[in-house]
DNA sequence: ACCTGAACACCGTTCAAGT
DNA sequence: ACCTGAACACCGTTCAAGT
């Protein structure tokens, strides 16, 4: 018999190796062997499988262990954002889907996760009560903004052909820049070099510790 | 004759009033009274067409008054913030189409656009010269991550009744809340009465100021 | 309760043909 | 150069019918 649960595999298998235009009910009944119907009865719309799918697997990215006795607050932050870094890297798709979720359903599971897990650190930061709530939600829209902007497209390459992929792109890239002209761009001329030699994941992390910065100034 | 610019003001037309759905090719010929290929012909792809449609739309955001000379800064990054903010409330397809852009063309003129007005004033601000990128993406992440999560989507409401559509919706939100399992979700509860009288754009603010707070401390 | 699959209305895109 | 619009392949969704 079919499950849910099948059914939710198979949609997040078609993103990840296609992204959202390769989600279709006709590639899923075929792959099911099973026809349209079964997957209306089982998850409903196209739609609701991909909001089921973003879902699962940002509930199963939140779900990395909630961190032993003696990790502080900022570790635990870290490891959070990290694990939806790592979570999009791996399904792309879920840059645009997590955004669209957040708007049509700001009091889902996936949202109000989130919040949870990051506000309790916030209180265990030392900021005040009535500060929670600005400073967790500036937290989360930086964490999410820039996860979602990292998100690169990049194809099935090994592991060692996305290196060569990464060197390639940023070497277009910091030639683009270079090409801009420097009257009109003067600050993207001046950082050039850093962009192309700057760790994405790097970056985020330093991202994180400015916003803590400036979080932990609120005490 | 048909030009290139009244296309791409139908398609904003049609995408503020319907969203990302309302965008078909019959709809644009109908509006435009004219044949599908006339489209491809000036615009190309409907892709094609919600690239230059969004590339239009944030760079007429961008190109509010640059500022007098006594505009300090701070000043000119929460300008540029706000007219994003406001961009994306008129034009809420934004949300994704801007992230969907930026992973997919981090070179083209959006993000360049974007990223070459932050950076200036993150230069003016004393940031050391080495901290320019880390320093300007984040803020560019912050920003963008925020004004894309505040997306609503409350369908073509006049601005009172928005204002009850508004109420309802954080009503709606805290009862939510509220019936979260506390012992669950102790962080919720305790932000729940933040929450129903919190303003977006001036907790937007707020979270602009915590991230310039974390940058000035970079000097 | 669970599943089939034909049928329907609607897509984006192409391209020979016209002016 | 600019535009038409029929034709094509492909969508998501429904629903009577089966087990």
């Amino acid at each position: 018999m079919l499950s849910r649960e099948q059914i939710i595999d198979t949609a997040v298998e078609l993103l990840d190796a296609g992204g959202e235009g390769a989600l279709t009910v006709r590639a899923m009944t075929e792959r099911l062997a099973t026809g349209s119907g079964a997957i209306y009865y089982h998850v409903g719309t196209r739609d609701e499988l991909l909001d089921t799918a973003t879902e699962t697997v940002v509930t199963a990215a939140l779900a990395t262990k909630p961190g032993g006795a003696s990790v502080t607050p900022e570790e635990e932050i870290r490891a959070v954002a990290l694990a939806l870094f790592d979570a999009i890297a791996e399904h792309q798709w879920l840059a645009t889907r997590l955004t669209l979720q957040i708007i049509r359903n700001p009091i889902g599971p996936v949202t109000v996760g989130i919040f949870e897990r990051i506000g309790r650190q916030v209180g265990a930061l030392g900021v005040p009560q009535a500060a929670w709530f600005d400073a967790t939600a500036t937290l989360v829209h930086y964490i999410l903004g820039a996860v979602s902007q990292n998100a690169r497209v990049d194809g099935d390459t090994s592991d060692v052909e996305a290196g060569v992929d990464r060197e390639e792109f940023l070497g277009a890239a910091s030639r683009a820049w270079q090409e801009l002209d420097p009257d009109d761009y003067p600050f993207m001329h001046a950082i050039v070099d850093q962009m192309r030699e700057h760790d994405d994941r790097e970056q985020f992390l330093t991202g994180i510790a400015l916003v803590l910065d400036g979080i932990t100034n609120l005490r």
